[in-house]
DNA sequence: TGTACATCAGTGAACGCGCGTTCACTGATGTAC
DNA sequence: TGTACATCAGTGAACGCGCGTTCACTGATGTAC
């Protein structure tokens, strides 16, 4: 049995797309790794311990898909654009993670200081792309901080309502692309923002 | 023991408050109340029908906020910014209610048929309230959908970050208002959001 | 006004279940000398 | 090359717990006659 850490880790985000937060046990993602209850606890002090290198993971993918359309060519505005695209793709494409990563209730945290600093490395991405649009020396700070805090608003409040199946169709299939007509709701519906914020533009 | 029923859903939310919607247990509920832990059941069928209770209870209070803010004074922009206003303190002034309106995941709501047309009637004010805004016999059906779309989200996300803490400082008493910076900070980006969203008027 | 009866809202015991976690053990693998 | 030993990653039994739900019962309240 290779790799069981990467095997419990995988599961354990399967039920959660599956089944919801709630049927995350240890008991059954070993079931499902086809091994005792107890072998897990070589690779995970606690459940708490899985959880947090969960979110952590998921912080980790968020941010590297966001670097990316950082890095990406085109004006700040493009870029931003396809930031939020990519927010909204990651929640898609990793429901499990999405779903466990802001929710500070779920588990203690604090053992796992990685999920800190890359849920930050991802905000930063945001604060960044967003300065570089809309700053400016006569802008002050705290109008920059609420352009920050509504475009983050936007992408999480699209993704968590795609997510949750309050917004179009859900798609049940674990890792499944989006189907058409989400797709264009998402499309349709970034576009609108983007037109929009445009106009906050110094 | 008068009111057992209304004991039972303050003490639901207040659990959920605390501890999350993790602990909320008909058990635990029912020593809260004071009451043996079978009590409760002469009141709701099982604990799936208690939480539809919440989350139906939820949106009728929703409702009636959108409303309030749709039937104001002024311009539809204003009304409009008003009722995004009365999103965000809904789910401040509500958190365990917010928190498990959007999970269908949580329980099964099939049996509570009012959980479903009251989410509808809170949808509806927003429709409304948009196609009065940005409506207009030049504008595509699609477009006002995205429009739709872009105004639930930034304050469904706008909503969540708060409750769940990603944004400024959580606030642990039930009930309790939110504090200055919190109240500035909401202020601020509904402000940057309504001015954005007026650049898409016809 | 009295009586028989149904209904309602509670109590307390009991059920079976899955859970997180601990413990003692086992066999394979790596390493010091 | 062989041997002794430590470490690692598993197994399987067991613990105590809180949960949702069911059952049999009880006493108060309302109601038909």
């Amino acid at each position: 049995m290779p790799d069981l850490r990467e095997q419990v880790l995988a599961a354990s985000l399967e039920l959660i797309e599956e089944q919801g937060v709630a049927a995350l046990s240890l008991r059954e993602v070993a079931r499902r790794a086809g091994v005792s209850h107890q072998a897990p606890y070589h690779h995970f002090g606690s459940k708490d311990a899985l959880v947090a290198e969960l979110v952590a993971r998921g912080f980790t993918g968020l941010s590297e898909m966001l670097e990316a359309a950082e890095s990406a060519r085109g004006t700040p505005t493009r870029r931003l654009r396809l930031a939020g695209r990519a927010y909204v793709d990651f929640a898609l494409r990793h429901r499990a993670a999405f779903r466990i990563m802001f929710r500070p209730e779920l588990a203690d945290l604090s053992a796992c200081p990685s999920a800190d600093t890359e849920s930050t490395r991802a905000y930063s991405v945001l604060v960044r792309l967003v300065e570089e649009t809309f700053g400016g020396p006569r802008v002050p700070r705290r109008r920059l901080e609420a352009i920050v805090t509504m475009h983050w608003s936007l992408v999480h409040g699209l993704a968590t309502l795609l997510v949750d199946g309050s917004l179009g169709e859900r798609s049940d299939e674990a890792g499944s692309t989006p189907d058409k007509s989400t797709e264009a709701l998402v499309e349709q519906t970034l576009d609108a923002f983007s037109r929009a914020a445009a106009s906050l533009a110094p």
